[in-house]
DNA sequence: TAAAAATACTCCATAGGTATTTTAT
DNA sequence: ATAAAATACCTATGGAGTATTTTTA
């Protein structure tokens, strides 16, 4: 299990479970979504999302268990993020500079 | 920010900041686990353990902020996977066979 | 026939291993 | 002198990309 995929099942159920919309939104591929949702389902033996052929059309009763307690660990993640940019130096934006180049 | 790394911090804290130690309960090697260790340190820009040298002294302030959630976040992990274990169909251990084979 | 998911394949980053060196106690 | 951590180096795995095929609505 890792983060990652937890990220990408809780992009597809805010994507309308739709899987390209997802990879879209997480800036990355549609079969590198497709994939880790694969692996994930295979790892823990549960279909976190029904499926009407390819597509997918529902969210399971165990589907929701999982992605509740995936959001509840994402949170948290984005709690250290957090703590930890409060704990650093701030850096702030520098001003924008204007520079000449040598032709 | 990887699980791995978490649980990797979390054994530390747990093996009296030895990280040799650590690695035994984990099964795997000591550079591995003082990798991960510098890799998260360096990510969070946060020292999580106070070092005297080369050697890991202490839990510093910040470090038990990421250590509770580090620990709360592994406990959700180990809820998906119980409850994944208790959706799937039991596989009860199989008795021991005993089996012969061609000389 | 259009849009989505899956498959095939390729590449490369990096997790993790062994061997060794450095550093504390 | 011992034990622990860090460093150097190497390898193999798998995450993620592109191109393509399959499938559904």
């Amino acid at each position: 299990m890792k983060l990652q995929q937890l990220r990408f099942i809780l992009a597809i159920a805010e994507s309308d479970l739709n899987i390209t919309q997802a990879s879209e939104k997480l800036y990355t591929s549609q079969p590198g979504v497709s994939k880790q949702l694969r692996l994930l389902e295979d790892e823990l033996g549960i279909k976190i999302f029904a499926r009407n052929g390819k597509n997918l059309v529902g969210v399971t009763e165990e589907g929701k268990t999982i992605l509740e307690k995936a959001q509840s660990i994402m949170a948290q993640i984005n709690e250290i993020k957090e703590f930890s940019n409060e704990m650093n130096p701030e850096r702030r934006p520098l001003p924008i500079q204007s520079f000449s180049v040598a032709a």
